[in-house]
DNA sequence: ACTCATACTCCTTTTTTTATTAGTAACTCA
DNA sequence: TGAGTTACTAATAAAAAAAGGAGTATGAGT
């Protein structure tokens, strides 16, 4: 993580939208990348770092742990650790992270109402891994 | 706009979550700093490019612009060009727009009963226009 | 002594997102 | 003529997010 900039306009306008509305905090934790794809995984009971990834076909471990990190600093997941070896890892879902992927659920009927299908471009060569 | 690389991992992993659920792309879409608040404020009759302006403190021209460009693309809004002089245009809030602003409502509830109010850092000094 | 597995962290590079600055048209008013 | 208005766009710079690649601890198995 590389440091913040406190006094740019952009960190700025970040503060006063969270002061702003709750919503903004909100969008901040799930808007991100994979945030709410491992969130509804752990809720299926997908609790280990390795299974996520198995699950999570493209992304990289680094990016997997720093997405697990921020929903447990979030308390949307929890953690438990049992002292084995090979390590072994547990992630649960929490009472307030299924209450948001209740929500995130009817956000996601909205789409699929309301969200045109469209052709969408693809990507011009297949994955790395042969997939898709 | 800077042209996209259809085929970096990046790329990839956005096509590989789109497909996977449209949660993905409703998050693509509102994930976006400003959208919700911009969105928000267009429903409560907001309409014009100044007002929101105002009432968006910090936002430049440019940005503005390019979220109201990208709700009208999304069909969450629509515009109306009124031929006269100064110029004016209206933005108006579209039903799918609407049905969105009820789950997003309920997303910021989750938010007030579910994220902890912490001390967060504050900008060192004060915003260029005073405020804050 | 060496390799393997899991679940990571650290550092660097690439890509995307957000902001800054300057400029436009078209017509009005002084 | 020249300044002022609204609602923009375009080019570029700065900041943040995402990805790539290497490295770590702990024992257990061979």
């Amino acid at each position: 993580m590389s440091e913040r900039k406190f006094n740019s306009t952009n960190t700025l306008n970040e503060f006063f939208l969270e002061e702003r509305c709750t919503l903004n905090k909100v969008l901040k934790i799930i808007g991100k990348r994979w945030v709410s794809e491992v969130l509804v995984l752990i809720k299926q009971d997908v609790s280990r770092f390795s299974n996520l990834k198995e699950c999570l076909d493209g992304i990289s471990d680094n990016v997997l742990s720093s997405v697990l990190n921020e929903l447990v600093k979030s308390k949307l997941i929890g953690k438990e650790i049992f002292n084995q070896v090979p390590l072994k890892v547990e992630y649960h879902i929490t009472p307030s992270g299924l209450a948001l992927t209740n929500v995130l659920h009817q956000l996601c009927d909205w789409g699929k109402e309301h969200i045109a299908y469209e052709t969408r471009m693809k990507p011009t060569f297949a994955r790395k891994d042969g997939k898709d």
